[in-house]
DNA sequence: CGCACCCCCTGCCGGC
DNA sequence: TGCCGGCAGGGGGTGC
């Protein structure tokens, strides 16, 4: 579910409320996520006080004052959210940060396929991989252009990859490359100069209005307050098969490139 | 190298 | 109404 405009929202909304506060209590309910949530877990939270929350690709990542990094991935179906007093758990309430102003961190995911960890830099390195995030600024039309040359896969596979480029999926890829007029299926390496300038320009304005927006909730996604967003409002073409392209009209088609749904508009993109 | 196909899970929706 | 298959915004592994 969530991609790089819900984990920036996310990390913008709960910085402040956690910058400065100490964890008192971790409560590990369901340690099965998609990678276990690891015995020392608790330990090692457990009394650090957090710094800034941040975001890279789609992990929110929080330094700790040992010098280690608290790591969150949301997943599919992952929510963080922070609220008052301690609630009681509802279903799929698998991890509680109790922090020392009384307030609880809540990690919330039905189909478990976040994750959680303490690690230290290198570690961390290695979990996030060497993508370029996509908001870094020294992304360019020339970077894509340049690590374009010479691949046989398609620009919608090449954009979901995320040790290539980090935190798209498939809602913003889908829409950046209708915003760009470029089709999913277009070999990378056939890319023109223009369109790689095109793609990355339309990426940036996307990624920022969906932010702008609070991100998409299509049925999951919740911001750090459960807040829906409200970006799906705005989507051009993901999950609009057969309905009329907003821009021209032609039916919005729909194709599975490397496993996942795409959508386009045949008249916007080539 | 790129992709098809499998896995990890729960929930929802449409078809019958 | 109830069951079942397919699909869902994530990632990782294997084998061709």
């Amino acid at each position: 579910m969530p991609e790089l405009p819900e984990v920036e929202t996310i990390a913008r909304g709960l910085a402040p409320e956690l910058q400065g506060r100490t964890v008192a209590e971790v409560v590990v309910r369901e340690p099965r996520l998609r990678t276990r949530v690891a015995r020392d877990f608790a330990t090692r939270l457990r009394g650090r006080t957090l710094g800034r929350m941040g975001r890279t690709g789609k992990y929110l990542v929080t330094p700790l004052d040992d010098g280690a990094r608290w790591l969150v991935h949301l997943g599919m179906t992952g929510r963080l959210t922070i609220g008052g007093a301690h609630r009681l758990p509802i279903l799929h309430d698998h991890v509680e940060l109790r922090l020392d102003d009384g307030r609880t961190l809540v990690y919330n995911d039905p189909r478990r396929f976040g994750r959680l960890d303490v690690l230290d830099a290198a570690a961390l390195a290695r979990v996030v991989g060497p993508g370029i995030d996509a908001l870094d600024p020294s992304l360019t039309g020339d970077w894509l252009f340049e690590h374009s040359r010479g691949r046989r896969t398609s620009m919608k596979a090449l954009l979901m990859d995320q040790r290539e480029i980090a935190g798209l999926g498939n809602i913003y890829v889908s829409e950046l490359l209708h915003r760009a007029g470029v089709r999913p299926r277009r070999r990378a390496a056939r890319l023109t100069r223009d369109e790689a300038a095109r793609t990355i320009v339309a990426m940036r304005a996307v990624l920022e209005e969906a932010i702008a927006r609070g991100g998409s909730s299509i049925s999951d996604y919740r911001d750090g307050f459960d807040n829906a967003g409200s970006y799906q409002d705005d989507h051009l073409v993901y999950d609009r098969a057969g309905e009329p392209c907003r821009r021209c009209a032609t039916p919005i088609r729909a194709v599975v490139i490397v496993g996942r749904s795409s959508f386009y508009c045949p008249t916007c993109q080539r």
